[in-house]
DNA sequence: TATGAATGAGTCTTCATTCAT
DNA sequence: GATGAATGAAGACTCATTCAT
């Protein structure tokens, strides 16, 4: 609702943070300067700084629309799955749909661009992604429960958001596997028997 | 025993590829001057560039390094393995003793600056990698026929990569749990029933 | 008018090449530093860098300046003068000012630096000397059918041009002979009889 | 005889100031480094200063081979040649030939780098350039008397120096015309009628 | 003489940020 | 809000020179 609440509203805003998105994803936060950013949207590189006090600024925007966004939509998937397996799949199809889809590049910023966050900063980002594991923590326990997955559910979270993570580091729709296959594969492998 | 192999003799070329490891691991390598590395070693910033040509040269013969290291380590871990299971977990624990385990940054820094690698020094790199990846897909592969793992092995193989990197992201040696446990435990989730 | 032509408007500009000019006359191009441009015009070294991409660029306008300016001038003088023996006369005057003139810098840069010109800008600088060269070719052409001068004009040119290139190595108008002098008695030098 | 002379024995001397004579003239003094000096004559670029105190006495000793060597050929040809017509084409065809010459760089290393030399070592410079111009001065006043060039000598010495030298500009030895056609071209727009 | 390593001052250039208009 | 111009600190890299061996 606040003018500060870079999620919506201030179409300029976030015009500017969908495109910083994709940006620090191609080319890097540090490597990115604040004339790609300008230019992007129209702008000359000063005028950035009526929208936003820094670049860090920025960046944590985008961190934040990436995980959010991706928790909204968890949650929404989550409320739509009936089984515990439904709502494991949910994991992965979100996840993955999140990080390799079009256009989605905030998510990975978060992922690969951490370490220019200052510390100030972190502890708001955390509370975010500790939301979005949260959920993650819940589904999975109940899978463990219903003996869909090994019951170290803790260290299968870990193991399985780095199995997630990873994906973007191989996976270039090119044809062969769509994102739907590949969570569905994923999933496959994590299923005990 | 080369001139230009970057891992052994030439001692003031590896003091400087070990403290770069560490400080692009910590600060990251855009974010590290190579005021930063001279100071590390003693050195003027300008002498650096009596022993590489540049800060992206430093770079790669770190990773090189971290990979190469590696890739001996599981190599020999793999030779004194008798059985299917044991190879396996030379896997895990290999690799996680390569990239938690003291002063090994190396490995760390191939994972995570891989976009600062100039399209000319990627496919050398690459070659290193694949060599050994080329080490886990075989060990998989038994690992698969003998009935301890899933068939579907390329994406197996990903999958536990991509767990496995993903430990330098929570895992700070804090008592709790040593990193042979945790290879141990990481296996256990691997394993079928 | 277009904003590209480093020739007109954008008064710092302009501001900058001039006193590039003198600079790079007096100490060389390799020898004088950004940081004495930036001095020369009240700015810091890094921004100049708001006006011109590199330090080469400013050479080539100072470049371009030189040799542009002084071909109107010809030009006009050209137009201006009534018989071949008048136009031959403009050739020596108005490339002796130009050259040791006051502030007339920019084309005694073109002379002595043009080894720091970059194989890329040079097409550019050559396109403007030949429309030079080419002023000079008619009217010696002229002169020539008119019994002023040898008919050998095309080695004609380029040695009177090599003589006149040569003078600010000699010449400072210490008092005994002005420019104007100057060009008269190199003209004598020149005509038959 | 002494140590000191540049122009005689001590061979590493001798190789190395006419390897720099060709860097010079090929890339500039100011872009030549030290290490490409080493490069040149197989040595490290710290050795070098073992054959010279420094940079620019290499540059001083490069100068003052190209002017001796083009004095002595001068004054040999002038003592062969029998006539004031033969004598002024001697003029004509010595510069030429150590300027246009194969690898006589170092004659064009002290028309270009002039600026480099520090004001101590000009003075010696400048007489061994007194020196040929002396010759010149002569030849030309012979010429003179006998009525084959203009009697304005002075002027006409610094006319005909500027001329030849300003041919490195643009000869460039493709065939159409021998260095000895141009002399001799040259000497037929400077002789009268 | 020669080397290999190091120095340290200096170079051009980059870039987030500021601010008068 | 937006611009264009400027800042100033910092960056990677260069290079003539030195010196212990």
């Amino acid at each position: 609702m606040s003018k500060e609440n870079a999620t919506e509203d201030n179409s300029r805003r976030m015009e500017l943070v969908r495109a910083a998105a994709r940006l620090f994803r191609d080319q890097g936060y540090e490597r990115t300067t604040v004339r790609d950013l300008g230019n992007a949207v129209g702008l000359q590189s000063g005028s950035l700084f009526y929208h936003f006090r820094t670049k860090e600024e920025i960046l944590v925007a985008v961190m934040a629309l990436g995980i959010t966004a991706t928790t909204e939509q968890l949650a929404a998937a989550l409320s739509r799955a009936k089984t515990p397996r439904d709502k494991l799949a949910a994991l992965f199809h979100v996840h993955l749909h999140s990080l390799l889809g079009d256009n989605q590049a905030a998510l990975e910023v978060m992922l690969y661009e951490w370490r220019s966050v200052s510390a100030t900063a972190k502890p708001g980002l955390i509370v975010l992604r500790d939301r979005y594991e949260a959920l993650w923590q819940e589904t999975l326990d109940e899978a463990a429960a219903a003996g869909l997955v090994k019951p170290d559910t803790r260290l299968l979270r870990r193991t399985l958001l780095g199995s997630l993570h990873w994906t973007v580091q191989w996976y270039h729709g090119n044809g062969e596997l769509s994102v739907a296959e590949l969570a569905d594969r994923m999933l496959e492998l994590t299923l005990i028997a």
